[in-house]
DNA sequence: AGGAAAATTGAATCGTAAC
DNA sequence: GGTTACGATTCAATTTTCC
């Protein structure tokens, strides 16, 4: 571990500069291979605009078994890398995504979980053909059936609102100032994901000091969190434009303090903090106003900590669900409200509660 | 189709019993075949109670080799039963459905979604060891990538409150009285699915009057749901106890009437009306002046449906595409016209057509 | 400046009836 | 079966432009 190139972008082809790297020296490994779309025309939207595709000779294979022999290669030596108790994340689309999984399977690795990736923002199907393809599959994997691997229940349970993180995520892609562009102003790499993806793989499955291998950096924001977030990365690419990117990008990232990085503890579980509580203690005053992000909704605080709106009544989750018609919702995430001028999260209460613990209310 | 055992649950095993088909013969296919789980001892809750898995003899399979060629198989069956236009479903988990899709793949089935069904309410993890598994996944494939599939689309975004239907459904477990229950109270399949999954698959993928094949018919939800949504069934499966339970329920099941059949038809399937009919009738008098929305353009209405704008003559359609630029143009939806003082679509007149049957012009 | 409307865009395997 | 011409089809989130 003395040797290896940590925190770098090392630039070549995939299998051939792990090859060079040691034997069970990652704890963990994100990938993000070529996805073989096998996109056939033109495809575009109703008002004639063209689709921005996909049509990089990356992601050209011949037919399946070049694509199966190029897998069954890098993920071979992907296992070899991974400490005994590592796991990995693979990500893709049902174009890939089955052959994957089966030769990971096939390779001995044992499968933990498939994480779906709903994406809040998809592009629609224009033609009104199929369903519209609205998420991506991640595959997290074990190097082997007695693997103890780590899996940080807790971080991941209180990201949820305290309940049990399920296998689906509904993450937005990545877009705005967050996407990587190129002098014209144009999207950097076709595939960029989205941080917040990386930062819940990360916090999942790996402690501060951990070493994160991607073995397809692309834009580097697998090594831009696994820095944000106190692990060491080794990133490998092959794409001049793509490392001189990834690596301003990293460059320009800053770790997080210690304090910050300090994850639920796994042994126990930390109290449960009821809405309710904050409007109890004042902390929040009956009959402050919550708004969605786009100030489409809007409620009232009751003394109880339910939240009223029209006819409606109920938590600050179910509330949230029904004035969206989603079926669930975080309230906490979801809410906002007005404070000394600023518009800040409702979630701002718990994490200031979480500094303070003399307000204990558990 | 006039020697299939239509609407008949068979008893035999899977594969066999689909040899004694013919090609061609079957529009969909829904298949939930067995998972090869490979649970390792009991499972208990935290308070030591049993977890009651899936534990069948039916779902043992000694190693993935042995998996996969039963897949092969069956999959090669399925392929031969279905209509050049057919589509089949196959749904799975991350234990086999990897290997059913890269086998689907390899066979010539074309995928045209994953589709994630997240389930409402589903069995936590009890041991805080992985995510939540709160999904199961459909596969979706055409038998070739030149099929002329069926896919209700309109049917779906209605369903969905007008927007497109999305690869992520959310729907609860089959449970309560829709659980069919041997003498003890016990649940007789380990593995029923709930009637509202098939619904919208044959909802989403069927007509009236389609024939539905399912290999691995189970409790039997396939064949009930395509009795009450009048499509025909062929149901094979090996356990007497499964059998005699699905031939009940199927008995019970009623036919929905087809005004309860109904769905929200694609505009495609409407018979196409041409423009030159409704001049010939003098719904819209020759000479009439068309333009389009911002009137950036104009073209006069010629007495053979034809419109002329200085030197072009054309349909309607390609008038309004040679106009803009456009590589392709609806002409129905791109131009207006006057009317008693009024801007009207040009669209109005087949959908005030449709109104008035009399005015037949077929 | 500020608010409203318009434009842009995203890992996409995206026709078909009629002649 | 090949060819031609019709004509169906988009959601959410940002960013940019317009008033």
């Amino acid at each position: 571990m003395q040797d290896l190139p940590l925190n770098q972008i090392l630039c070549g082809e995939c299998i051939e500069t792990m090859r060079a790297l040691p034997d069970g020296s990652m704890d963990c490994i994100f990938a993000d291979p070529p996805y073989n779309l096998q996109l056939r025309g033109e495809l575009r939207r109703p008002d004639e605009s063209v689709v921005d595709g996909v049509d990089d000779a990356w992601d050209k294979f011949a037919d399946y078994a070049t694509y199966d022999n190029f897998t069954r290669e890098w993920l071979a030596e992907a296992r070899r890398l991974l400490t005994k108790d590592g796991t990995i994340w693979v990500i893709g689309s049902y174009h890939n995504v089955f052959r994957l999984g089966a030769i990971m399977q096939d390779l001995g690795f044992w499968i933990l979980n498939d994480i779906v990736w709903r994406k809040a923002n998809p592009m629609p199907n224009f033609r009104g053909r199929r369903f519209t393809n609205a998420h991506e599959t991640l595959i997290w994997a074990a190097r082997g059936p007695e693997s103890k691997y780590r899996f940080n229940y807790q971080a991941m349970k209180a990201l949820n609102d305290d309940v049990q993180m399920r296998s689906d995520w509904y993450l937005p892609l990545c877009t705005g100032n967050e996407r990587l562009r190129n002098a014209h102003g144009l999207k950097l790499h076709p595939t960029q994901k989205p941080e917040s993806l990386l930062h819940r793989v990360l916090i999942a499955s790996t402690v501060v000091g951990d070493i994160v291998l991607d073995p397809f950096s692309g834009s580097g924001t697998t090594a831009a969190m696994a820095k944000r977030l106190g692990r060491h990365f080794v990133a490998i690419e092959r794409h001049p434009d793509y490392i001189e990117a990834a690596r301003a990008r990293v460059e320009a990232e800053t770790r997080l303090s210690d304090e910050q990085l300090a994850i639920t503890p796994a042994k126990r579980e930390i109290p449960r903090v009821p809405f309710g509580s904050f409007v109890e203690q004042g902390l929040l005053p009956a009959g402050t106003v919550l708004f969605d992000r786009q100030r489409r909704v809007s409620a009232t605080v009751m003394p109880d900590g339910s939240l009223v709106s029209g006819a409606h009544r109920g938590s600050i989750h179910k509330m949230g669900a029904q004035l969206t018609g989603a079926p669930s919702c975080n309230g906490w995430t979801f809410w906002f409200f007005e404070r000394e001028g600023e518009i800040v999260t409702l979630d701002i209460l718990r994490t200031e509660q979480s500094r303070a613990p003399l307000l204990n209310v558990g």
